[in-house]
Formats: C-alpha cells, structure tokens, sequence
RNA sequence: GUCCCCAUCGUCUAGCCUGGUCCAGGACACCGGCCUUUCAAGCCGGCAACGGGGGUUCGAAUCCCCCUGGGGACGCCA
C-alpha cells in the first residue's frame, strides 16, 4: 500500500513549484490506489500564518488536488515530538548542546571564510550529563550523527546517492524553546503517518541522509525517496517572487482553468511520450515517477496560456460559461448562465486564451453603450461609411429576425455592389458599430446574439456620432 | 569553500536502462503559406539541439572517465 504526503509549511502561498510537488505526490499515490495525506509543518511559530494555510488549502482544492487524509498540524502533535526527542537522548543518540546561537554563528562565519565546512564542532558532544557547570543553562537537543561510515539511498527518480558521514552535522532536533526542527519532526511524522514514499523537491536530497539516520535511531522503517527537480525561473535559478511564484490561486483570477494548470503542471518534468493533452484520469493512469526527469525545467507562460486555449475550446461550453461568470461580473456585468451566454462562449472561446481576456472581448454583448475603440472610430464610422450603415439599418427593417443569416447575407451584398465595396468595406463599419473595435466574431454571429433591437439601437447611435 | 544533483532545439520534452531503424521525433514560441467578413482558430510548411575532450565498440545522443557549465544544500527555516 501506498502512502504518500504533502507537507507544505504555512511561511509563504502555495505557488507553482509547491503545486507541482502535491500533484507529483498525488498522481503517483492515486496511480497506485494509495493514501495521500496533508499535513501542515507549522512547527516555525514566528514565520507561519493562517493566511498561508488557507491559501494552501485553497489552492489544492482549486487545482484538483483532494487528500485522503488531513490537514494535520505539527503544532498538534508537540508531545509526540518531545517523546522521541527525549527517547533519542536517553538512548544517547542525542545530547544537550548548551552554545548559544550567537557562538555558533560566529563559528559558522569563520569556517566559511577559512574554506572548511560551516559545521557544528561538536563542543557538548561529550560533555556528561550531570555536568554542574550547565545546571539551569538554556540548552538545544542535538543529534548524536555517527562520525564515520556512509549513508546511501536509492532514490526512485535518481537511484543510488552515497554522503560520507563526515559530511553530516549534529543538528539541532530541538530548539532552546523547546519546540522540535523539520528534519526531526519530519521523520516522526512520515513514520508515525506510516508513509510509504517521500516524494519532494530535489533541494532536500541533503537532508535526506540525515533523516534516515534519525529512522534508524528511532528504529523505523526507512521510508522510499523520490527527489523532483525544482522549477526555475527564466534566468535558471530557483522559483521565487521575482518571477512572479505567487499563490497559485493567481492563476484562477488571472483566467485559467485548473485543467489546463494540471496538465502543464504534470508535462513540467514528466513525460509520456508525445503527448501533451492529459485529465486528471488519464494522468492519474499513465504517471509513474521513473519516467520523471531528472534535470529542472523552466517555467513558460506561453505553453502554460496555449494549453488553457485548448481547454477553453474543448471543455463543455456551458461549462466555461458557468466559470465565466465572475469574470463578467468582476467587469460590472450581471450575467445569467443561459443559452445567450453559452452562444457567447461558443463565438469567443476560439479566440480567447483566458476567462478574463474572454470576458473582456465579451463585453460589448451585455453594453449598448460602450466606448469606441479611437483608432477603430476614426477609420471606419466616418462621413464615408454613414451612409452605409444608414443603408444597412435601413435593410435590417425588412429581415424579420437576425438569426435569417441569408437575408443578411443578402443584404450586405446588395450593399457591396451599391458601394462598389468588398464585403470587408461594409462588414468593418458595421462590426465598429456594434462592437465598438475591429475585432469581433463573425459579422453574423455578432447580429444574431445582439438581436434586432440592440443592431437598430447600436447603428443609430454609431451614426448618430459621425457629424 | 565543501558536499550533493543535473546537462538533447529559445522553452517543455521523446529517444538513453536493453548501443545501429536518430544526418535526432513531438509540443510551445517564432517565421512563411493556405483558409477568410476582422481577429483568432484550423491546416500545411520552415527555422532550430545531442556542452567539450578522451576512451570502449565495426558502430555512441545512448556505455565509462575527465573537463566545463548550471543548479541545490551547508540555519535554534522548512
């Protein structure tokens, strides 16, 4: 059985690389019909917010992402913590540290600059316990770390990784406050929770070996690891605020679909093959962690927005029109989800690659008195083309209903010929009367939605402001 | 500095494990064409990559070594 986890800290929103690793998590764990659990490490009391937790939440929920198990809170779970600290150090795999922070950063400074390795010297390793000289000192908990041997794992995305013991630290697994580090918390947790595989960002392969020492310590079962290459940004380095990793519910009012996200998403790093469309059932069934990458990718816009496109084309139409809707209303726009709406989406969802840009180009259908695109005014709703749409309302009032394609038709070629015009020179100037821009669905389209009232009122009032 | 990881078109990637079918395939972007009532969409075509050097082999993008480059980690953050 498969159990698997997400365990973001609530110090920040979840953006695109945090998303990323939950769904990674959660294809793989609903690929193998397990467990997948959410748990909130929340053990960082200054920096952790309840914001972050609700956006957290709520950003797993938008995507797509639902655990079977969770959110659980370390906060919660703090005897736990200081049961197995204190286990450790009766066991002696842990000792008291009496430095103070200051000390040790001093220490780190200096061995920096000197070229070593900014490590722990060990001070207090030996100290014995009955020490009077520490009685009442404030004191942390360290790991007691084996000085030499190896530590190896075999990863399931980059197989066999080997660290020389003497690479590793005596670190810190509780603090001077007495509330317990990650690298501690998270091995009592992920044993405790019974996970079966660790699957998370490749930055924490240097903490992996000292986890599973803490594994061993405790005698738990060493859990599978899994390390996924982060995302980078355009200049190639880790994912932060400069390149716009906000929360991930950005993308949602900026217009995207969390299927499109889902499958760009699940295409960052992993691959079947060439294809590139995917649901979330078909994810779910073909994503295993070997066929992962192993080198970061880069985070691109444009495929992200191209997807979304084709989502927005193929998705129900009377769907996209329900999520339309709050981008409408966003706009001063109380729209209702009824088939002229649907008709809407069905015209605009070939061109628009968001809900925000689809709901701007809709604009025009639920306003009679829009403004004018300038550029559009001036070229086209001149003395020129006046007497054309004079001459095209004029026809409109023998067509009986807008949805009489032919009868227009027919019309505008009777004025091509009057005007000795293509059908373009009469179709612009109307399209700028109705839709107040160049760029608009088809002519007829436009009409047939609008109905004959809204053209009359449209034509008269674009003629009515060429002087 | 030390340790760890990585390396195919501008970007995401297939191929690599099980060398030949790869003068390297797909997608996004870009360029051109077709279609056309605008803009898109769609269709067709084009540009464009195995970081370098050594091996191994009849043969290497694929296996091995070195170099270079990039990234990540070195916290009483997670």
């Amino acid at each position: 059985m498969v159990k698997s986890r997400f365990a973001p800290s609530p110090t920040g929103n979840l953006h695109i690389g945090g998303a990323r690793t939950a769904l990674f998590n959660y294809l793989y764990t609903k690929h193998h019909g397990g467990v997948f659990v959410l748990r909130i490490e929340d053990t960082d009391v200054e920096r952790s917010k309840d914001d972050y937790v609700k956006d957290i939440l709520g950003g797993l929920s938008w995507l797509g992402i639902h655990w079977d198990e969770g959110p659980y809170y370390q906060m919660d779970r703090m005897d736990l913590y200081r049961e197995h600290a204190y286990r450790l150090l009766a066991e002696g795999h842990a000792y008291k540290c009496y430095c103070t922070a200051e000390m040790l950063e001093e220490k780190r400074k200096k061995a920096l600059k000197e070229g070593g390795k900014p490590h722990y010297d060990r001070t207090c390793r030996d100290l014995l316990p009955d020490d009077a000289s520490s009685e009442g000192k404030p004191f942390v908990i360290r790991f007691r770390s084996p000085v030499s041997g190896e530590v190896s794992f075999t990863d399931l995305i980059r197989g066999t990784i080997t660290f020389k013991c003497e690479e590793l630290d005596d670190l810190i697994i509780f603090r001077t406050d007495s509330t317990p580090t990650y690298n501690f918390t998270v091995v009592v947790d992920d044993a405790l929770m019974g996970i079966t595989h660790i699957v998370r960002g490749d930055d924490h392969i240097n903490n992996t070996p000292r986890q599973i020492l803490i594994y061993e310590a405790l005698k738990y079962p060493v859990p599978q690891f899994a390390h996924v290459p982060l995302i980078h940004g355009k200049d190639r380095t880790r994912l932060s605020k400069r390149h716009g990793a906000t929360s991930l519910l950005e993308y949602r009012s900026d217009g995207f679909l969390p299927e499109a996200l889902m499958n760009y998403l699940a295409r960052l790093g992993w691959a079947h093959g060439d294809q590139e469309i995917f649901s979330q059932q078909e994810l779910i069934e073909k994503f295993d962690l070997p066929n992962v990458g192993k080198s970061p990718s880069v985070f691109d816009m444009d495929k992200l927005t191209w997807l979304n496109g084709h989502y927005l084309k193929t998705l129900p139409a009377e769907d996209i029109a329900g999520r339309l809707l709050p981008f409408l209303q966003r706009m001063g726009i109380e729209a209702s989800p009824d088939g002229r709406l649907v008709r809407i989406v069905v015209n605009l969802r070939e061109r628009a690659r968001t809900l925000k840009e689809m709901a701007q180009m809709a604009e025009y259908f639920f306003r009679d008195d829009f403004a004018f695109d300038e550029t559009a005014r001036v070229k086209f709703l001149t003395a020129a083309t006046r007497p054309i749409l004079v001459d095209f309302a004029e026809g409109l009032k023998a067509i009986a209903s807008t949805d009489e394609e032919e009868s227009l038709k027919a019309l505008i070629e009777g004025l091509t010929k009057k005007y000795n015009a293509k059908p373009v020179g009469i179709i612009q100037p109307v399209r700028v009367a109705l839709c107040g821009r160049t760029v608009s669905p088809g002519i007829f389209e436009v009409i047939a939605i609008l109905g004959k009232e809204a053209v009359e009122k449209r034509l008269t009032r674009a003629v009515e402001s060429i002087q």
